[in-house]
DNA sequence: ACCGACAATATTGTCGACAATACAGGTTCC
DNA sequence: GGAACCTGTATTGTCGACAATATTGTCGGT
């Protein structure tokens, strides 16, 4: 239970970093030679990112790299709509000043980014927008469940930030979000959110 | 693996049945001799519910019934009315005429129970209700997630049904999310779900 | 050459024993 | 008398060994 807890956190970070392909197995001995802990610990850090969604496995037959195909992806952002679209509505109703100021700076710096095409940076600047509006809206059960349906998401979220002409959408998404949480407009912030991310779920859709 | 499920699953309806008291410590070696398996398994089935949410584990401290307060459970709530909002969504949008036929009928159950002042059989008609919905919506992301909310609930859904009255307010409401179904009316069938929840989410505030 | 049964191997499932840690009660020192 | 300390006990954390099961490879028969 502190031992487990450093390989589960060491081979979630691996699996998110995509150091392992879709269904590939996990051989408990491998990964003790690889993070140098016990089956035991390694069997906990399994059944704990089972619970997570990040892995599956089948008795006596081991476990393997969850396989999130295009249609559990779209599931997945449909849940994230109405989710983030509570974050952002309770954004707007806490947000204070310093807190509107550090969104509007982001805003600026998207449109920034796009403009010079700097794909990296909008991503970077994507993510830490979220990240904010998480934070203003405190709600911990919400945070929570997006957290886990982030996790579930890397492979797709890459193959997103890939597509071009993307930032040039949804920035103006991105500033309509930013303008309804500092108007503290709550119907707004949600409406505009899940607006923004229909326009995810049609790009993901896309992609195949 | 097999032996852990098991106890895993007797454990959680052990504690949804209300067995145990909120912050009573789970001693490994009681739930050996009580549920008649190994400390491993016992274990095991700890951590699976630690990851469910419904027990806490400290470092050697061990286990604990996870108490829910009042604002966990609005927050829980609150998730809840937007993703049931986006199950009832699905189910207008995917209802066929045999479902429709067994939403209305348990929609006219639910009246004779509120006339003849049963809420017991009010109370298994609403969880039919809203099973039935997510038959129909067959959304596993969002019906996983209300279930994994709704474990956590137990103990405040059980002090709701016992509110006077409450089955008067709320049977209109479910009639509304009823007929928006069965009238393919998508947007109508996520407004009342909605509406519904935030009149739960106000009724668990009023509690206290 | 193909198919089935059987043996060998690899991998996971289970357990009991021991170590490490936290908690409670009593004891000593100031 | 109070507080810090120490010690015993209860409980959890960790591990290595063994059992159970699936998978792979081999061999003989047709």
């Amino acid at each position: 239970m502190v031992a487990d807890a450093r390989v589960t956190e060491e081979l979630k970070a691996a699996i998110l970093r995509g150091e392992f392909a879709p269904r590939q197995r996990l051989v408990e001995i491998e990964l003790c030679e690889q993070f140098d802990a016990s089956r035991f610990a390694v069997r906990a850090a399994l059944q704990a990112l089972e619970a997570d969604g990040l892995v599956e496995r089948q008795r006596n037959r081991g476990a393997r790299i969850r396989e999130i195909g295009i249609d559990e992806a779209v599931e997945i952002t449909q849940v994230r709509e109405v989710v983030e679209g509570l974050i952002a509505r309770r954004a707007a109703e806490r947000v204070d000043d310093a807190e509107a100021a550090a969104l509007a700076e982001i805003g600026r710096a998207m449109h920034a980014a796009v403009a010079a095409g700097e794909v990296g940076e909008y991503s970077d600047l994507n993510a830490r927008l979220h990240q904010l509006l998480r934070d203003i809206a405190r709600h911990d059960k919400a945070n929570g469940i997006i957290a886990h349906l982030h996790g579930q998401m890397v492979r797709h979220q890459f193959a997103l930030s890939r597509v071009p002409g993307r930032s040039k959408v949804s920035v103006h998404q991105h500033q309509a979000i930013i303008d309804a949480v500092i108007a503290r407009d709550a119907d707004a912030a949600e409406a505009a959110m899940r607006a923004h991310i229909v326009s995810v779920i049609e790009a993901l859709r896309a992609i195949v």
